[in-house]
DNA sequence: CGCCGGATTGATCAGTTTCAAGGCATGTGG
DNA sequence: CCACATGCCTTGAAACTGATCAATCCGGCG
């Protein structure tokens, strides 16, 4: 299970400081302002590719953001299938549950580190900071508005609005000088959209085939119609 | 829009009272203790069938809790296509979001009566009273769990599977002395599960053609065997 | 009684999955 | 430096699940 790239097992520590305070956008960093409170420690890990950051029904014991990296938690069915609820790009927070335990499992798509803070430090945090509790609220508030943004998609779309609505929103998390360079497999891909890897691949060609992108390599992709896409996306 | 049952546009009351304490099961009943707190003031209201609550993208002015009766909530894409979220029966918070604007509709099923508190009151409380904030918190991670669920339902679950959750649901939700009353028909159920109507008739003729169900009317079903559902479910 | 919305059932259709083969890039060992 | 193994991606053909179109059926109510 856990390989860890540091073999530290229950509290994995690296270099232990208080809240380095990211220079990234306000609304996106609610963890540096909940880390930086009082008594709240965050501390660097790394995971390789594949490795698992916590596992569904584990206890939830710390609280994450991606420094660099990617995540996906996701959920199983007892025969394999798996339902990914989303992906986690650097500046994310994941692993935030109200409840005792984890609902999703974590696993690192690529190498990657996070920063992490104890569940129970946030939590006394909460207690007595008013800030850190609306903080919570609104992390937590967040992840449920792109869950019911997400059934509508797999409930509702048709492969290509599907895809569409992907790649627009990868654009719009990761794209740097109008490329972007996706850190996951059409597997997983698939299994967030709810179509096989091989419905992702026929669909990406299908707009490469239409002028709507360009691939660079299989996962570098330059959005050539944003306009298009949208309109696709429904 | 709204053709409420009482003729108050904007600030719908009646009678209006300071938190009657339900006596129901402590767990659900969140929104008890926020509405007791000082200064929370709640009030009761109804909808007909199919009225609307909210519309998405209205400013979050109320949160509600289901007294009598159900309540969709849902989006819609441009052409119509429809995916409710979630279904809200007696007990149930709903219209709580973090945002100040709803990012759903709300629809009563049935005719319905809701106790309605104001958002502002809610989020004042909360800035003094940790308790009520920890509640705002549980209360939307509760959804979010619901959300996630429901996504590798979405995503992942055949037509059989769908339903036989769906039944299991509302068995353990709405169940009276061995029998659920459905208050939704066939469509709603249907865009609840991202499945056609006719396929949600089928797959229940199905099951009833098996034995594990009994049908007393189309909106009555008796479970007859619900480990075999739970099987079904995946 | 007859109307009407909701539910059921049948027949056909289509989109997506499944199964299968092959390509391309990367990395490793001879 | 090349040969080969491996993982990931693409593409094709066939199969299947669920959607669509259409025709009753049923129950409640004016």
């Amino acid at each position: 299970m856990l390989t860890q790239t540091i073999t530290t097992p229950a509290v994995p520590a690296t270099k232990v400081f208080t809240a380095p305070r990211t220079p990234a956008a306000p609304a996106i960093d609610q963890f540096g302002v909940i880390a930086s409170c009082a008594g709240v420690i965050a501390t660097e890990f790394s995971y390789r590719k594949d490795e698992e950051v916590y596992g569904e029904g584990e206890p939830s014991e710390y609280v994450y953001q991606v420094i660099r990296g990617a995540v996906r938690t996701y959920k199983l069915l007892n025969d394999g299938r798996r339902q990914i609820g989303a992906f986690h790009l650097p500046g994310d927070v994941f692993g935030l549950d109200a409840g005792s335990t984890h609902r999703l499992t974590a696993e690192a798509i690529a190498d990657t580190t996070v920063r992490l803070v104890k569940r129970r430090s946030l939590e006394a945090a909460a207690g007595s900071n008013v800030q850190v509790a609306h903080s919570l609220w609104t992390m937590t508030a967040r992840d449920l508005r792109h869950a019911e943004d997400h059934m509508l998609l797999l409930g509702r779309k048709t492969a290509i609005e599907k895809v569409a609505t992907f790649l627009l929103e990868m654009d719009r998390r990761l794209a740097k000088a109008g490329m972007m360079a996706l850190p996951m497999c059409r597997r997983d891909i698939g299994d967030y959209l709810g179509l096989t890897l091989e419905t992702v691949s026929r669909t990406l060609s299908q707009l490469s085939g239409q002028g709507i992108l360009v691939f660079s390599s299989a996962r570098q992709i330059v959005l050539r119609n944003r306009q298009r896409l949208a309109d696709m996306d429904a």
